[in-house]
DNA sequence: AACCTGACTTCGG
DNA sequence: TCCGAAGCCAGGT
């Protein structure tokens, strides 16, 4: 499937877009980070949807523990942030398998009314 | 101005 | 099937 920008948009730097993306991330659900860049417009600009949580999820206040790894777990390492992502995603709602990952087939967002 | 980095993804051996 | 290596983008140093 395609996700495609309107034209008659301004051109906001894409980082701009990923930070608006995950603003609109619901809650109960989650997004990978190549999921993420894709509906930015670029889908090969995964490792900066990781740069922009780094930098901006605090003052932009984004849901940056709705956003996970393409296999359903997350990223971060125990200590690291893990725990605490864990704790905010089941806040969310979510559930997590045995093995500690997420059912993405359930809880990835499908973003049906999405306009930039 | 060149080089490095980051919570990833994907392809090839 | 599993693991390593390369690729991608923009801001920071």
């Amino acid at each position: 499937m395609e996700y495609r920008r309107s034209e008659n948009l301004k051109d906001p730097s894409l980082n701009q877009r990923i930070i608006t993306l995950i603003k609109n991330i619901p809650e109960g659900k989650v997004a990978t980070y190549g999921q993420i860049a894709t509906m930015a417009g670029n889908p090969q600009a995964t490792r900066l949807v990781v740069w922009t949580l780094n930098s901006c999820s605090q003052k932009e206040k984004l849901p940056w523990h709705r956003v996970i790894n393409s296999k359903g777990r997350i990223s971060l390492k125990p200590g690291q942030g893990y725990e605490l992502q864990k704790m905010l995603l089941q806040k969310d709602g979510i559930k997590f398998e045995e093995d500690d990952s997420i059912d993405l087939e359930k809880y990835l967002w499908s973003p049906s009314e999405i306009r930039l």
